[in-house]
DNA sequence: GATGCTCTTGGGAGCGCTCCCAGATGGAGC
DNA sequence: GCTCCATCTGGGAGCGCTCCCAAGAGCATC
């Protein structure tokens, strides 16, 4: 129905050169003569000639492409800002370059084997990838087959628990966020501070508690998995445990949030009886009952300094850096 | 360093067929004899294949690619939920198949003339637009390319306000959903029912307007842009225009948040003097104080049903349906 | 044994591009 | 006049794949 897209080909006839002339043209070599330039730029926009990618991709073996993988079963999934804000970051960095984002959600065991399999130099350049379970294999296995990878938070370790290695990562100082939120809380003179820790499978969920932990000496943690039913359920087992408790440290907002909702129904006033600290410093916080104190960590911030790992090991140059950590800060509403 | 990925030859070698049959097996044509397909995928799994993409595109003329992309400037995007679910929708929707998703930002208007060159056959088979303003020209631009395309929202209209035509498109009941809420505070016996009503120039933001306008006579009206701050500025406004009022409809959560701050500093207590009702049943709103009675629309749903609809355009075949609209409801939660 | 059919097969052609080499051009220097 | 160099140019080769055509194989029928 439509007319056939016009070639590199169509272009050089056009503008009467060979096409040689117009590919230099096309990819900014500087080995043309003004004149051939000119004429070669006057027929690309008369053809409105847009270059075949899938042909320069074969030739180049280059994609230009890159995965961002979020390899999260189920709701967390974009429910928890702290994804929508690294997507934000990443793709707000990528568009300043010629790189195109793929997304690839990875939520189920048969999802992942088949994102393992695509992911793969004939399909992309590199990977982001947003992924902090310890079990995931899906980290080694895309360094397996020579592909530049980033993750977003410390790998904690490789499958059957054996290191990572050295892959690049951006991560925010969640153990500094964790002292953060434990001396505020002493600081304002609390006594019997809890903890509500995230999955010790994530290096994030541990890495909060060893930060709580460098200021709290007694140990009155439960765990939940950063969902806010498991907040309340936490929540639960330690006000059965310290039913005295004057303060909580929960290691994620959802969490935070369960966890107030369990100690408005035992008849605690927040901040007055019990203090309660979030972490993610999520927009929604701010609407609570009270506004959650929360560490916020810049997910935005975090989701440049991604890309901006991926380029350096793209442009193939030796990178300073390849582990960057970004800073955590307490951010004050009135839940603490 | 690594060396040389096998390709199609070096598979048919391998299980000692020609390139024609390998090909046929890994395209999965019927017209291969069981003793040679068994060979080409044997060799297929010892030499670990995978066929180059950037080829086959070439010759197939299709790039199995499909773009996500989010025309919308600055911080709305992804902060407030309805984008997330919407990708989430997407997502899991296209994980079916074996499309692979580009995500695509495009948040100024160099971003935009960008995109709608790379918007181009060439680089994707379709395109899926989450773009509500009458005035962005992407949604024609990408059409005029013959680019199969499925939006989110009713388009409203086009450049110069020319109607944009039969564009397949999704959409929540966003008149029925304003009713709704109109109708519950009506219900509910307030008296003097006022609205936020969201920018005119997107279609969600008219039509959630018009069903309050079908229920509610009285045109106690003030527009913000669904952002908290123009919510709080519209109900300083309306405050001053009708202090009696009783009820609020905002035609987005972030809005009535915002209407909700201003009310409380304002010495009204929430529902009891001023009943509140925002548009998208964010998970945020479960934790306000009080918690946000909202218009629900399904996210996720309407992710999966563009991604439906793009589906249906790319195999060819003539679509029953090019307008699915969801359903929403109203979400009683205490604000209302 | 010749004919005609179906099923299966191998490999040539060509998709649109970049890379690279050889050649053309023109000016400077002797 | 010649040589030498730098600059610019055209087009062949080839990336890995699918499409398609022609041909081979196997079998039933006359």
């Amino acid at each position: 129905m439509t007319e056939p897209r016009p070639t590199i080909e169509t272009v050089a006839a056009r503008a009467g050169v060979g096409r040689g002339t117009a590919s230099r043209v096309v990819n900014g070599s500087s080995q043309v003569s003004p004149a051939a330039r000119a004429a070669v730029l006057k027929a690309i926009d008369e053809l409105g000639y847009v270059p075949n990618r899938a042909a320069r991709n074969l030739v180049t073996r280059r994609t230009d492409c890159v995965a961002l993988v979020i390899s999260e079963p189920g709701e967390r999934l974009f429910t928890e800002p702290y994804f929508a804000g690294i997507v934000r970051g990443i793709s707000s960095a990528m568009a300043q370059t010629q790189l195109q984002l793929w997304l690839s959600m990875v939520q189920s065991a048969t999802e992942r084997e088949r994102a393992g399999r695509f992911l793969t130099r004939e399909h992309v350049d590199g990977v982001l990838m947003l992924s902090q379970h310890a079990d995931d294999p899906l980290p080694a296995q895309v360094r397996a087959g020579g592909l530049p990878l980033v993750l977003c938070g410390r790998p904690l370790a490789g499958p059957d628990n054996r290191p990572v290695g050295d892959i690049p990562f951006v991560d925010a100082d969640n153990a500094t966020g964790g002292r953060q939120a434990a001396q505020y809380l002493v600081d304002q003179g609390r006594k019997r501070v809890a903890c509500i820790a995230g999955p010790q499978d994530m290096s994030a969920g541990v890495a909060r508690l060893l930060g709580f932990r460098q200021v709290i000496g007694e140990d009155l943690v439960e765990y939940g998995d950063f969902s806010e039913e498991s907040g309340a359920k936490a929540m639960v087992a330690l006000l059965d445990r310290a039913p005295g408790l004057d303060a909580v440290f929960a290691a994620s907002d959802p969490m935070a949030f369960g966890a107030m909702r369990v100690l408005k129904a035992a008849g605690r006033r927040i901040p007055e009886d019990v203090a309660v600290i979030g972490f993610d410093g999520s927009p929604g916080g701010r609407h609570s009952d009270p506004p959650l104190t929360s560490v916020f960590q810049p997910t935005e911030e975090m989701g440049r300094e991604m890309t901006r790992l991926l380029l350096a090991q793209l442009s193939g140059e030796q990178p300073a850096e390849t582990q960057i950590i970004v800073e955590t800060r307490l951010e004050l509403r009135g839940s603490a």
